[in-house]
DNA sequence: TCCAATATACCAATCGTTCGGTACAATGGA
DNA sequence: TCCATTGTACCGAACGATTGGTATATTGGA
């Protein structure tokens, strides 16, 4: 198990983190290249086709850190309750308590639907599912478990659009205090 | 009052149309060329300072529609149910059923931060005083309605994003149809 | 005649991309 | 063991196209 990471897995973070930065268009190539330390050519010799490669490899970088930080504590064994609270410290942690965008929204914007189509769609569902799972397993019947899943990631990406918005993490914060009980409460 | 539109106010109104579909930095001068059916010449006859103009422009005219469409039903005479309705119908038909996204989320991501800081703040701001006001008419504590209103703005930027990324309305419909409810229930 | 409005032509800068090439490590046959 | 070969990792320079923006000329209605 390597301890060190490639230089391929170093720069995709730091393609990562400034597509949650910039965005899809507004991550231009130089920034790539800055952020990364490596010269443009040399993006294109770990990613070939260029900004889109790039593209999906974030996207799935930050997939793999929600399945980490998140969508594998739900599954774990323990008290629910538990679970739903590493859960949250874990999207925190993702979206460095409300102050990182969240790729399902930057790429649903501009070019960045031709050039990765299906990428955002994808990731919000692995999320939903999860989710389902989890409100199912408290106690709501399956169509309730869907609509409380799309409810908590409506939360989870409004929130951080407001936050955004108003250069305050309190939103995000105010929400994250608010979804183990989404979850959980089964009286409507 | 005049009713035939002059040429700039159609000009922004095809300029907040292609920001709201491309971003800020996706909408190139050549497309907001193109949506306007102005030559460059002419967009910088009408806005001296370029992009830069042209997206306060547009963050007015969202913003004035906003007032038109959502606030005002909401501050009028009547029945606070009946103008609550009213204001979900104005959010569907600026948002055109949940097909098209907020500039609050679009201006907060990549060069538009620079080119016009604070306007999107300014936009959820506006926004959120309108809702809190109704809010504690409905009962609410001055500090419960200013949550509730946060609620209801994260609720309706989230419900956009979901909608966008899953490429359906319906997130969009159920959170407009939840909205009412968030706002005039007084039980905890 | 005046001036708002549009056209034409142009600019430097940057875009995403490709090219030709270097440095170095690993491989493998003689 | 030698060394030619191959693969990996990277780079600077340049590509054509497009970016946001400007300067100057022309048009046309009041």
């Amino acid at each position: 198990m390597p301890v060190v990471k490639s230089s391929r897995e170093e720069a995709v973070d730091a393609i990562m983190r400034e597509f949650r930065m910039s965005g899809y268009d507004g991550a231009s190539l130089s920034r790539l290249s800055a952020a990364t330390g490596l010269g443009k050519s040399s993006l294109y010799h770990y990613f070939p086709n260029g900004k889109e490669d790039m593209a999906k490899a974030a996207g799935e970088r930050a997939a793999a850190l929600v399945v980490e930080a998140v969508i594998e504590p739900l599954a774990a064994e323990g008290a629910l309750k538990t679970r739903l609270q590493k859960a949250t410290a874990g999207l925190s942690k993702f979206y460095h308590g409300g102050k990182t965008s969240c790729l399902v929204d930057l790429f649903t914007i501009g070019e960045a639907n031709d050039a990765a189509p299906g990428l955002a769609k994808s990731m919000v569902d692995a999320l939903l599912r999860a989710l389902a799972s989890v409100a199912e397993e408290a106690g709501h019947s399956k169509k309730e478990a869907k609509l409380v899943a799309e409810q908590a990631v409506i939360e989870l990406e409004g929130s951080l659009v407001v936050s955004r918005a108003m250069g305050s993490t309190r939103p995000f914060q105010r929400m994250l205090s608010r979804l183990p009980g989404l979850i959980l409460k089964t009286s409507k």
